[in-house]
DNA sequence: TAGATTGTTAATCGATTAACAATC
DNA sequence: TAGATTGTTAATCGATTAACAATC
């Protein structure tokens, strides 16, 4: 069995690797631990440290090379591919994500969309023509699709996620406000604004 | 000084008001931190412990009013209030955000939303009138404006940031796909949907 | 060679969990 | 009273940091 790496680390990676790829494209060649540490307020030795999990990238006394380390990290995450991505929920929410073009150069390409609206299905939303969501689960399974991001009211979105790992998905994005269950296996991750927002105003006067 | 509580703890307190929150609308009295726990996939310990750190508002052999609680948690996190709240960036992100309802019930109330588009100046967005950004610092601090949403393009973002500090902003929620630096006293939380997504990946085949 | 920076080890720090007396 | 559950302590577990030999 592989060694066993923190998931708190393999949520950096991404961080990593965005500001990797940034780097790059300000036309910098190579870095160090410590000049990505400042730029992300990491310590120079946490990001040594997570990436010795995974083998060795640079080279002592020069750093890291952006585009080696870059392509090793897009590998790792395994978004050196394209994934394709479902939707659910054609709100405002469904559509800014269905319209948003920051996926394709990182590893997503949106697939298509679903909505339970008699009203919505059959329009267009950001080029897709909107499915019905009793296709959900047949469509998404067919196409064999592992990632859906879903913009549901929260009293539908466990009912949505039940659904989606029936069909096979693996890997859920929410917006819903709500706390979802999922077998082991399912990933879930969770935004919502207010909860963001309510972590902060703790710290205010 | 007050003892100082960890922001691991601060973090799970959203999570927690948002659950009890449901639990009273489901017409639940009581509640116990085994029950909390299960809900939310959190040990029963963790949750008594991160509670324990504020107060005692639990009855041996009881559990917890829901109501009370609530409003405890509420009082904690300090949205037993409204805050106002500056959108910055009127793209699809911008106006879903300000046409979210979802803000008000949880201590939030849009205030006003910017834009430097020439064309969008003037416009309507979920029934606000768009202001000009280049109004951005003097309309916040006349307001008094602590907490900003930021949903403009990764090469703006860093320089939105800089003017809402200046402006008097002291929390900011950045839609921004970059890393963003702010001095001591500001807290800043991203969302980045791509790496959300890239949290995931990893595990998948 | 001299300077810089990695990868790794050991030490430190912090968070989570288990267990239980207190008590409703 | 008997059963349930809290708040808290101590033990465990895990993550971060400091330090440095290796080496480019």
């Amino acid at each position: 069995m592989a060694k066993q790496i923190p998931d708190i680390v393999i949520g950096r990676l991404p961080v990593y690797l965005r500001a990797l790829v940034q780097m790059g494209q300000e036309g910098r060649q190579v870095t160090s631990s410590q000049e990505l540490g400042e730029r992300l307020g990491i310590s120079a030795a946490q990001i040594r440290k997570d990436l010795s999990q995974f083998g060795e990238f640079g080279k002592q006394g020069t750093g890291y090379n952006i585009e080696f380390l870059s392509k090793q990290l897009s590998e790792i995450l395994k978004v050196n591919r394209v994934w394709d991505v479902a939707i659910v929920g054609a709100g405002d929410i469904g559509r800014a994500l269905a319209g948003y073009s920051g996926f394709s150069e990182r590893g997503f390409r949106i697939a298509m969309i679903f909505d339970n609206k008699p009203e919505l299905v059959g329009s267009e939303a950001a080029g897709f023509m909107i499915k019905d969501g009793r296709q959900l689960r047949d469509e998404i399974a067919a196409a064999g699709i592992k990632i859906a991001m879903i913009a549901v009211p929260a009293t539908q979105a466990q009912d949505v996620v039940n659904q989606l790992v029936e069909a096979g998905v693996r890997a859920i994005l929410s917006y819903a406000p709500v706390h979802l269950s999922v077998p082991a296996g399912v990933r879930v991750q969770n935004i919502d604004p207010s909860i963001h927002l309510q972590r902060m105003t703790y710290y205010l006067e």
